[in-house]
DNA sequence: CGGGGGTTTGACGAACGTCAATCGGGGTGG
DNA sequence: CCACCCCGATTGACGTTCGTCAAACCCCCG
């Protein structure tokens, strides 16, 4: 259930985990404002830390707006008998509640898979309000677009492709979406995830969860061990899981160039 | 394709189909102010007419906000090999792209399933934003938030339940809906809908959709006939399909007297 | 050296898909 | 008015995918 403890280490030796996942997120969407820059950052001052498990948001409770700074969190809801459905990932760069308006009373629960931190984010929208014109507004509508053109895609991957199909999909997704923020290393990412958490997200079994990872190792499309997963061959994916048409291709695409211009 | 003829006209014999259902959408959400009120009545002026199987958008098309007066749509997107997934169903009363912020890009297909009438809608949209306190402001939000609950329902059913389960639990839904716009005839209400549109929604196969409906059938649960269903046991089919659990249930919640007041 | 959660494997069964044929009803051309 | 026709609904036989049950196995930690 934890980010992978040594290799990870290892590997992002010299930066820390994510320098700022919601500024490269919310800058790569539309650039921003200085102003707008400033606080994006001043977010982390706000900075919470939650445990693997910790409850982020309940359905049908109150819910503040808020943005990811590390670690991972889903979207769940659960059926009386102890089924639960995965409906999104939410990864640094994220956000809870963004754009519920008045109201805000979350749709479905949100808990921690990992260790996270959290910054609340009421900020941002009461500036995106103030000026509706302006670039911080337009970047979150596009998050929210984006977010919107995800769950669609996650739609189509339970009722219309197959275990391999989906969990292809899932994967490319991920990638493009961790790219985005810095937090791919090319073709490798974390993916700090039991396989009981994909089963819930990709509607299967555990067992056939493990049977469909085995099989796309056997097929060199992925290599998977301990928290993190390499994209072997990521054409033949995209061509396997029809990733440009399943749709979010586009929209959760990396903009790695952004993120280095944030860090000079 | 069509709505039922004969059958229909005598069961709703001295009012027309749907009086006002985007009225008694919105009216039902948040209690309208009289300008909004008239704002909405005027919409039907510019009612535009499409036969079945227009398309009202295009995935990666620029989209224009619109109310549905009558009739039924689908979003949908396809994948290369024929594939086809439907994300919600479109009844009167609903709307599209009315939340699109900027930049309106359709993330999914629209297309009419039967003959149906819409509007044009970006003045609901200006109304809104002019008055982003107020009352129209606030239904469209709410809206919104149902929109997005029904469709983690729609992820759940995909996800995780039978195709009994899922089927009875999109009846369900949609007896709510078409109840809450005054559309529904007690337990009964019109499903133009083909079992080969039925299955591309609930992610099964034709064949199973045609087994799975006379199972409700044989255990007594609907009545199903030329474009009709009627709900023979609504409590045995919450039960069944978890109704409740699975979200959707208080939101999309009938209010009966919502739409009488409307026509006094 | 255990313990415990997560992973892997095998055997088996149920749910669902595919193929193919038939049926049925309503619309349409003759 | 009637025969034809076409789309959708229905049914049966069979194959595949995926779920369930149960038992190891593995690895990280305590």
């Amino acid at each position: 259930m934890l980010n992978a403890p040594s290799t990870e280490r290892k590997l992002l030796r010299g930066s820390r985990p994510a320098p700022e996942p919601v500024l490269a997120r919310l800058n790569g969407l539309a650039p921003l404002a200085a102003a707008d820059v400033l606080l994006v950052r001043g977010l982390s001052a706000l900075r919470e830390a939650h445990v693997a498990g910790a409850e982020l948001a309940r359905e049908g409770a109150p819910l503040r707006p808020r943005v990811i700074l590390s670690g991972w969190a889903a979207r769940t809801r659960m059926l009386p008998d102890g089924r639960r459905q995965i409906f999104a990932f939410l990864v640094p760069g994220d956000s809870l509640g963004l754009y519920a308006g008045r109201e805000p009373v979350a749709l479905s629960n949100c808990i921690a898979l990992t260790r996270m931190e959290s910054a609340p984010a009421a900020a941002l929208v009461e500036a995106a309000a103030a000026a509706p014109g302006g670039a911080l507004a337009l970047s979150l509508g596009r998050a929210a677009a984006t977010e919107d053109a995800q769950a669609l895609g996650h739609m189509l991957r339970l009722g219309r492709q197959t275990a391999l199909e989906r969990t292809a999909h899932l994967f490319l997704e991920l990638h493009g979406r961790l790219a985005a923020v810095g937090l791919a290393d090319g073709p490798r990412f974390p993916l700090p995830l039991t396989q009981e958490t994909l089963a819930d997200a990709l509607g299967l079994s555990i067992v056939h969860v493990n049977r469909t990872l085995q099989q796309l190792r056997r097929d060199r499309l992925i290599e998977l061990k301990s928290g993190w997963i390499e994209l072997l061959d990521r054409q033949a994916m995209v061509e396997l899981a029809d990733y440009a048409a399943a749709g979010g291709a586009a929209r959760a695409a990396a903009k790695p160039s952004l993120g280095a211009q944030l860090q000079g």
